[in-house]
DNA sequence: CTTGACCCTGTAGTCACTACAGGGTTTAGC
DNA sequence: GCTAAACCCTGTAGTGACTACAGGGTCAAG
């Protein structure tokens, strides 16, 4: 049951870069793991899932801060939950301002795209960055 | 007509923070200004419409790079404007990426928002990131 | 003449990795 | 038994775009 995972295994088995595993362990999201004789570390089961658990709030844009909070509670079954909902709450309230504020952006290069002009002069873009109005806006 | 401004002044007509203006000239997109006797650095108007070119850059989301290349075509009205449209076009197709992954994650967020359960151990946030599967899918 | 607001340099910290350099270990094939 | 490839180790420095000191010097007002 005890399997013993080198780093590369559990690099693959979770789709975390070995490197970055090893930054885990020293931001003390992973446990400090046994090693060999000769210095390798080993993992289990159970550390697979820990890094998978990383790896999926990484993905959901959680920093590594919240994730160790999430890992702290995910350890304590009989607590509420009142704590993550609050941290996704959170989350999404920032996720939906960097949205608003990409998108606002994103009107702006739209109608900057697409310049033909000759000559750098009578560029849209560099008309809009240098706040001169001449022949960009429509 | 040669106003000379210390980079306090600057900062509040660039709206650029003085540490940052600083920076600015370490990394070469601001010329290297005149100095008073004492050593404090002056302005003039010059400065002021470049560095407001950079801050109107950076909040487009273009990086400090892009803006070199920008204020190189800027200084340069003669020649054609093809290379600053290809920046905004890759720009564009960038922000558009980073706004399709942020609207995905948003969308499990919400999913996950509002969980009333008692206990973590059936947490929707938890089970998510777990990969449980309980209660929480509906 | 002192207080406070400003300015200087240089360095280190942020975040979440990523990329070496310079080694040691293990494994597969011959 | 030997060698080469593929793996592992530590420690440090780099990324981007700032930000935040520490530890000083300068200037203007009252």
């Amino acid at each position: 049951m005890q399997q013993k995972l080198t780093i590369g295994m559990l690099s693959k088995q979770s789709d975390v870069k070995v490197e970055t595993i090893r930054y885990y362990e020293r931001s003390g999201l992973l446990p400090i793991p046994t090693r060999s004789a000769s210095g390798y570390r080993y993992y289990d089961g159970e550390d697979v899932k820990r890094l998978r658990f990383i790896r999926r709030g990484r993905s959901l844009g959680f920093g590594l801060e919240e994730i160790r909070s999430l890992l702290q509670l995910a350890d304590q079954p009989q607590q509420p939950c009142h704590e993550a909902d609050q941290l996704v709450q959170a989350h999404l309230a920032e996720v939906d301002a960097k949205i608003r504020d990409l998108q606002a952006i994103r009107n702006v290069l739209e109608q900057l795209a697409g310049c033909q002009s000759q000559t750098a002069a009578h560029c849209r873009l560099l008309e809009a960055l240098e706040e001169r109005v001449c022949c960009s806006t429509r």
